[in-house]
DNA sequence: AACAGAAGTGTGACGAATCAAACTTATGCC
DNA sequence: GGCATAAGTTTGATTCGTCACACTTCTGTT
């Protein structure tokens, strides 16, 4: 139905609403991630208030209109679903998926998507932890925090990690930092910018605050 | 690379040209497939030339490069290993496979598409029996007839078949006719316009003629 | 409150792919 | 050989997504 460049400004979009409970999606913002000047998004998102895909006013914020947060969805759990697909059918490793994903989700019917979800058990999460909307456009939001708010000496598991460079990817997963791991937090100060978090039965790792923070964990036992 | 419509354009040109020895891609033919007006294909044809891809003059047919050629079988490569997986993998009817993998094609980077070239063992033929180009866009031409070529009382089997529409492609499924099958020409009289053929344990089915040519076959003991 | 710098907007232009309509060339038939 | 019809071409226009560049508005200092 939408254009691809539709889909992809309607993606960056929801994800950027979802970053964090404050931020709000802006036109530079936009413009950085589906990689395109600034100019060029003022126009398309003038389009997508235009098609009732979104609600955004002059020098203000944008945000996803509820018709544009269901196709938002819809473009996710297609990414979603063909990188879980891509991790457990064919093989493919989680840090390379995103950019394959990138250009099948705008390839893959409504039927096929459903076949490979049905292959998959209908899947709650991708290989990055992030949660697959359901059919319906409907996402359940979670309640992950940021590594970087974790207190000193916290025990949590890693849940999911929002970057999603190759390179980071294989840093992490290197580190025993994927979903699914346990670590404690060794170090957390703010004003020194960086954390420290021990993976359970590895070395001790820094990373950046601004790392940190899309790498959501849950606390756990 | 190549943009999505010129590698359409291109995997067009080079199914027309192999149609048959004689036939060869004319700018109405490539229009009708390629779903443009003749104007439109015109246009596209000259940039092709343009851009060494194809050889053309004004009022006579079009031919490809030889790096035409290349590119066209890396399209039809990819095209046709996307439908043997969707069939052998994800397990879609072969009668639907076509429309998903004209989408797909085009979104498919090398890398996967080798890694699905290795798990289906580097297949020679996809599900319609349609040859599948090597790693270096080279197509080894069959020396496959047409089953309205076939004299009245031969005993053949059946190859390949040459018609996407899913419509086509369910009937021959139901009467026997699939790649593989055996099949007696009972009646060939291209006079009579059409072809009437036994499935082997089967009951007599009759084709147009020009259906029949779309049905490629080997002589069989 | 004023101003610098960041954020956002508007305009004019462009390339890609397309069409409709008018035109030109080729082909086949009598 | 001439002419009707089919095939191919040209021209001018449109839509989509994009950019550069000049301009406006907002925001956070001091």
């Amino acid at each position: 139905m939408a254009t691809e460049a539709v889909e992809n400004y309607l993606k960056t979009i929801l994800s950027l609403s979802q970053e964090s409970p404050d931020s709000e999606a802006t036109i530079t913002k936009i413009a950085a991630i589906v990689g395109v000047t600034p100019s060029t998004a003022t126009t398309m998102v003038k389009k997508l208030s235009g098609a009732g895909l979104a609600r955004y006013r002059r020098y203000g914020g944008v945000r996803l209109s509820p018709k544009g947060t269901r196709a938002a969805n819809d473009v996710l759990r297609r990414h979603r679903i063909v990188e879980q697909f891509l991790v457990q059918v064919v093989g493919l490793d989680w840090s390379e998926v995103h950019v394959e994903a990138e250009r099948l989700e705008h390839a893959i019917s409504p039927k096929l998507l459903d076949r490979l979800d049905h292959m998959l058990g209908s899947p709650e999460f991708d290989p990055h932890g992030d949660p697959i909307p359901n059919a319906k456009g409907e996402s359940t939001p979670s309640r992950l925090v940021p590594l970087c708010k974790c207190p000193t000496g916290a025990r949590v598991k890693v849940a999911r990690i929002r970057k999603q460079e190759a390179e980071f990817l294989r840093f992490v997963d290197r580190s025993g930092l994927r979903p699914g791991s346990e670590v404690v937090i060794e170090q957390c100060a703010p004003e020194a910018g960086a954390v420290a978090v021990r993976p359970e039965g590895g070395v001790t790792i820094s990373l950046a605050t601004a790392v940190a923070e899309q790498v959501l964990v849950v606390p756990s036992g």
